[in-house]
DNA sequence: AGCAGATACTTGAAGCGTCAAGTATTCGGT
DNA sequence: ACCGAATACTTGACGCTTCAAGTATCTGCT
């Protein structure tokens, strides 16, 4: 077993900062989509993959592991969109377990109205606050993040793409 | 009212993979504590905080600020952590309404006996996968998002300047 | 065919965070 | 000195997430 290598005073003034950073936009995005459209950011996710889906609708596996979480949780939160109109189940007929999750009009629209203000918040917290140069090299570092976060063979369903987070438009 | 400036192409592509690191690295902390130390990442970072202050204790007030949390929160955590006999509170004496929290001995080895195993995560999710040269860029970024995420200026009412909020306008 | 085990999803309970309201105590103008 | 307003913290209820278990369906081995 190896001695610790605790952080140097030059990493531990970067992870401080960073932890900040991870704490403090979410909390900014969380807020904004409860206030402006009572969504969590889970939930605004979702709505936003199932309104770039082919027939707004996906299988909720595909849905959970798209938006980076539990199959539990998004069970829990579809029964939640469902109970307000903007999701519905239908019964996948290849396989008699599966559900899919199909996007309503409803939920349409409601993402619609809600996906301006959110984009213009992200534009004026991230975006606007670093330099083009910056903006490049934060694509690289979550780039190179995520190769440690999303171990491979968990992204099978990359086929699609070239969506947009808002909504088509 | 503005026409809304969504995201580019290439900005949709980079704030996916921002939201997926942001999703993701809390859960892997959060769940690493979870596991090895029965701990929140908000209770990690308030003990760390004690611990490093003159006393190992500190008011309340300028604990939440410090962890970036809400009075209320740090307060359902301090009785919480009390209970385990981590923490104890204390009435402060330059002011009656205030309250100061004390790291216990057994707080204080808790965290050190937890300390190693976060610091290792830490190092390998993301100081081990990044280069040298992008946690400096990994610093600076992180230090320009912050001047829109924690305004100097924070605690009294300092009017806000540089334009359009999500929601006004 | 039949059965064990994997897979897809759901459900209920428990913990944590937020919001709104509540209790003390201190500050500030008159 | 006094009274209303601000401050410091607490509390309770409610919503969301997790975890462990439960149900239903499918798959593969014999």
């Amino acid at each position: 077993m190896e001695p610790t290598r605790w952080l140097t005073d030059g990493e531990q003034e970067i992870w401080r900062r960073t932890l900040a950073v991870l704490t403090l936009l979410p909390n900014e995005l969380e807020g904004q989509l409860q206030r402006d459209a009572d969504l969590t950011r889970f939930g605004y996710g979702v709505l936003a993959t199932l309104a770039e889906a082919p027939g707004r609708s996906r299988r909720m596996s595909e849905l959970a592991a798209l938006a980076n979480g539990s199959q539990s949780r998004l069970s829990h939160l579809v029964g939640r969109l469902e109970r307000r109109g903007w999701v519905r189940r239908e019964r996948a007929d290849d396989d008699g377990r599966g559900c899919v999750a199909v996007l309503t009009d409803a939920g349409y629209a409601h993402l619609a109205a809600a996906a301006p203000g959110h984009v213009a918040l992200v534009r004026s917290l991230v975006f606007d606050a670093l330099t083009p140069t910056q903006v490049t090299q934060l694509g690289e570092i979550t780039a190179a993040l995520l190769t440690r976060l999303a171990p491979p063979g968990d992204c099978p369903a990359s086929s699609d793409h070239g969506g947009s987070t808002a909504d088509g438009r």
